[in-house]
RNA sequence: GGCCUGGUGGCAGAGUGGUCAUGCAGCGGCCUGCAAAGCCGCGUACGCCGGUUCGAUUCCGACCCAGGCCUCCA
């Protein structure tokens, strides 16, 4: 089935048909690395993780880049506030990110550019802009003149003279248009910055995405995903300068953008202060619930954030993983993925729909019998895998609490072989006894024919 | 004010012009020493008002409500 993908730039399903099927190319807006990031930062990263692990079964030479803005003001903050230097932070956060990111299954992109080792390709393209008439000078400032573009804000759906006449914000002197935007600000000597044409300064946030891109993945790329609250202005602004940059060439063929992630049905935002963040939460439940939590809704709709979400996310591995670890006497060699679950996701990215048929194949794995039993196996992990799911031992799964604690098995297994004497002798308010202090441990039993099993309880 | 989304059963959340989403929770039964897990069965739905239609949750229009962007933001 041909992968259906929702294009911000024209706001309908198209079918995704790449310009070289040997080259897809594509290019997500990464973190600003100055803090933990929140989890509705890791809704993009995710979600997107699946839109290319779909699009490399299509085409094996996928180019994914991700890139970590490493210049920015609220860099620059957090190191002044904190007294080191900007790379003290950077680094950190940089390693922070990936360390979150592998924690949610998220596979890293193939290519991870950071602002900081491109600062002579975004100069270039500034002066490149500059020479084409389409960025000018003003007071250490570089500014992209917006009226020099025609199709700006065809991607926000915005009316330019809108955006001019309407601009509310206190408009910079040096602008010729309120609606110019700063490609190259002026640093002071306490400021991080580079020597220029300009003096010496750093690049605006906007460029660096335009110049990573093009370095990497060449004048026009396939896909450029982000937040939807990134598609004005950032992603216009990148629309503008590649465009101009480039001879009018296409910049992205397909906008994709993912919906918000809400906490009491609002944007969970560092500016209104209601975030969790990533890191905290990853120690407090299992990084795959919260990685399932996030592929429950449609990428593009709005995804409210809750406990409930969590719990329901929880309760559903359990009843998974509990179909592989009744499998586990089953080798797999080839792991399979369903073409319901693929079709699913090539319309559209349909997570939602790929977790019911997941949910069907765990039923019917869960109840398949002799021969059938592999295949069926095979067809749950390779729909799994395709989003990123049931990766893990299933084992691992129930012997881990919430946020990845353990218990000393054998302690377990001494009070289990108690408990199975006493149950013998029909002793079995013995036997209930060793049941209750186990729970009271947070540790759950089931007996079975093969004997009784334990796992650690959840949520 | 401008531009743009969306309102589905207890909760989450797909989808469709005319028998089924799915999951979680709940209820009844089987199984179990009792549980748990599993199995079988059950229920409640498409914001409001019009229109089109033989028939609309699904198409059209108005309205109400919520959210996003217009400023850093995934």
């Amino acid at each position: 089935m041909p992968i259906t993908l929702h294009n911000t730039l024209t706001r309908r399903n198209e079918a995704f048909v790449p310009l070289d099927p040997e080259r897809v190319t594509m290019y997500v807006c990464g973190p600003t690395v100055y803090s933990y990031i929140h989890i509705g930062n890791a809704r993009p990263p995710v979600v997107f993780d699946v839109l290319a692990r779909l699009l490399r079964r299509h085409y094996p030479n996928l180019v994914y880049a991700r890139n970590i803005t490493d210049v920015d003001d609220k860099i620059n903050a957090a190191a002044a506030a904190q007294g080191v230097a900007i790379s003290a932070i950077t680094d950190r956060f940089a390693a922070a990110y990936r360390e979150d990111m592998a924690a949610l299954g998220v596979a890293p992109p193939d290519i991870e550019p950071c602002a900081t080792d491109h600062i002579p390709e975004i100069i270039a393209m500034i002066t490149n802009l500059i020479d084409g008439g389409h960025a000018y000078a003003a007071e250490g400032h570089v500014l992209f003149d917006v009226s020099s573009f025609a199709d700006y804000g065809k991607l926000s759906g915005r009316d330019p003279d809108d955006l001019l006449a309407g601009a509310r914000v206190e408009v910079a002197p040096y602008k010729r248009n309120p609606g110019d935007f700063v490609l190259w600000k002026p640093s002071d000597a306490s400021l991080p910055g580079w020597d220029s044409p300009w003096g010496r300064g750093r690049p605006g946030w906007h460029i660096e995405c335009s110049a990573m891109s093009a370095a990497h993945l060449g004048e026009t790329i396939d896909i450029h995903a982000g937040g939807v609250d990134l598609v004005f202005p950032h992603h216009e602004n990148e629309i503008a300068q590649s465009t101009c940059a480039h001879g009018g060439h296409t910049f992205a063929r397909y906008w994709l953008h993912n919906g918000m992630l809400t906490f009491d049905g609002r944007k969970m935002s560092k500016s209104l202060g209601n975030v969790l963040q990533l890191h905290e939460l990853l120690g407090q439940y299992p990084a795959e619930a919260l990685r399932l939590m996030l592929l429950r809704g449609h990428y593009r709709q709005p995804l409210d954030w809750s406990d409930g979400a969590l719990t329901q996310s929880i309760r559903t591995l359990d009843g998974w993983y509990g179909v592989l670890r009744d499998l586990a006497d089953v080798a797999v060699d080839e792991v399979i993925v369903p073409e319901a679950v693929e079709d699913a996701l090539c319309d559209d990215l349909n997570t939602p729909q790929a977790l019911a048929e997941l949910s069907q194949l765990a039923d019917a794995a869960r109840q398949a019998t002799g021969n059938a039993r592999g295949p069926a196996k095979a067809a749950l992990l390779g729909a799994g895998y395709l989003l990123g799911l049931l990766q893990q031992d299933a084992e691992t799964w129930f012997k881990q609490g919430n946020a990845g604690q353990t218990v000393d098995a054998d302690f377990v297994e001494n009070l289990l072989e108690q408990r199975r004497a006493a149950r013998m002798a029909r002793d079995f308010a013995r036997s209930d006894a060793i049941r209750d202090e186990l729970k009271a441990l947070g540790i759950a039993i089931e007996d079975g024919a093969q004997g009784t099993r334990w796992s650690m309880v959840k949520a």
